[in-house]
DNA sequence: GTGAAAGCGCTAACAT
DNA sequence: ATGTTAGCGCTTTCAC
């Protein structure tokens, strides 16, 4: 019998004692496959990530290394899969039971990957949130309200033309529902406050941006308020505003959504709307846990935005 | 006996066809668990990659991806560790038999893991060199030569004076092999061709990046060549010196140790040795595949440096 | 409270 | 070329 038996047995004291002692001396380790194989538990879970254009990779990395941490933090492992691997992967790892359980990233609006976990028989936790969740578990930042917080941010401080430097263009094309939602929640409030303002996908590269801010400008002259979600861009954006003539915050205010350090280090620090990567993927985890637990977890999670006001707004010139 | 066999047996055509017509129509997939334990060999390799600073993270990341995509080429899953998990954690996969081999990131020149790889069962490769590396198989770029190739390109456009802004005064402290390696590989050539230079670590933010420029320009008037192997800060850097009045490359010329398309992106585009993540990670699973095979593999593989002349190197000006 | 034994689903060795 | 079987090292059930 396999003795420590993780308490599911009564043990007398004594027994156990000896028992550790030989773990111990004998430098014993159960044998994984054999652990699986007789548990069907194979205390591993999958976490697919992206690695592809116009995803920013140091939020990707804070999120894996956030799924490691509190996955071991409940006796589990975490196998690696790329994107490109896609359905396929899934399947197999969840069949071959190599996996007990999966987190998927970088979820899609109309994600191909959706059916497959559906009907797989292990759990799954979606980091981002599907056009139709139905049956599924999501928990992402609450990006239509971190959009809408930031126009509200500005318009507070009196803008009233304002402009939403976005995701690079595929990955609206892919409708990808983070940017998509960034995009919903800034329109809304704009509309609800009555201001003037439009959605510009731009390209992760400075050229892209300084070409972009260039038009703005020269286009809307009436322009005082900048939304940035393109971390790559961020500093590019603040510096060809200052190229062509505009002080930030003095003439023109920026707000990013973006990771904090990020926006701290920037010249100026930018008011900014954080992406909590490490809460959520250790709440993804947890979520995961209580699926295999046979808990009921709720379907959707959605982590409200916070603004940290920094040196980049400030009212709008009169 | 397990039908496919993977050709460890003759079949004949008639039975491969109906074997795995019913594989298909049953949706069979072998359980990786009773896999692992009847074969001893689990199919997965431990990856294990750093989060802490001083480290780039794409460049990480792009390592990540590499050695993923490289292992699914072979069959096999990647398993994720976290440094911090350490020598335990690598123990524990390597014993319990959850991987068949490792590969460790970030290696330091006094590695507190190399007694433990070396006396593990399992093969592992480095990703890195430390200061003894008997018995171990590790691969990396040759910093060592990348530092010296850039002071040898700085020569060759006749500079005198050069400094080198290198990794976060940590990095060092840790005695991180390549950090230590460029600093070394610079030090060497700086002797050899008779230019005056030093090593100047930094922390990866822009504040420091700048007061370090500044400091550096005033100290030292002459100076006109400038390599930078601290991935955060490069841009931070060129855009220092033109705060400072010089333009670059007409007054100072600017060289980088950083991935290829950083460089291509910066404004001048950099001259740069280009970190080969891909070749490396690849490379990587390939020689545990062939220690996995029993074959031999050569202990030491240092991959040349490449110098790709752009726009921010030109001849010293007189 | 503890011992004994029946699998878990494969692979590899031994059959024919 | 193919059928048969003995484990691989655990967990869990059943007996005491």
């Amino acid at each position: 019998m396999s003795y420590v038996l993780s308490g599911k047995r009564t043990i007398s004291e004594e027994t156990r004692r000896r028992v550790r002692a030989s773990i111990r001396e004998l430098g014993y380790r159960p044998h994984a496959g054999a652990r699986a194989l007789a548990s069907s538990r194979s205390n591993v879970l999958a976490l697919m990530i992206p690695l592809r254009s116009g995803i920013a990779v140091p939020v990707v990395m804070q999120f894996a290394m956030s799924v490691v941490t509190a996955a071991r933090r409940h006796d589990h492992d975490v196998l690696l899969l790329t994107q490109e691997e896609g359905e396929d992967g899934l399947r197999r790892v969840a069949d071959s039971a190599l996996v007990d359980a999966l987190i998927v990233m970088d979820v899609q609006m109309e994600d191909p990957r959706l059916p497959l976990l559906r009907s797989l028989d292990r759990p799954s936790v979606l980091i981002g949130f599907p056009a139709d969740a139905e049956d599924l578990t999501c928990i992402d930042l609450d990006f239509h309200a971190a959009g809408a917080v930031c126009v509200e941010h500005l318009a507070g401080l009196g803008h009233r033309e304002v402009a939403l430097i976005g995701s690079p263009p595929e990955v609206y094309a892919r409708r990808t529902g983070f940017a998509q939602r960034v995009a919903d929640g800034f329109g809304a409030a704009v509309r609800e406050h009555g201001l003037t303002g439009g959605v510009h996908p731009c390209e992760a590269t400075p050229e892209a941006a300084r070409a972009l801010v260039a038009r703005l400008l020269a286009e809307r002259p009436g322009l005082t308020g900048i939304l940035v979600h393109n971390e790559p861009v961020v500093d590019t954006v603040v510096r060809a505003l200052r190229a062509n003539g505009r002080a930030v915050p003095h003439d023109v205010s920026v707000v990013a959504i973006c990771p904090d350090e990020m926006a701290e280090h920037a010249e100026p620090p930018l008011s900014c709307v954080a992406i909590p990567a490490q809460e959520v993927g250790g709440r993804a985890v947890e979520l995961l846990m209580g699926k295999l637990g046979g808990e009921s977890v709720p379907a959707a999670t959605l982590l409200p935005p916070t603004l940290t006001p920094r040196a980049s707004s400030a009212p709008a010139p009169r």
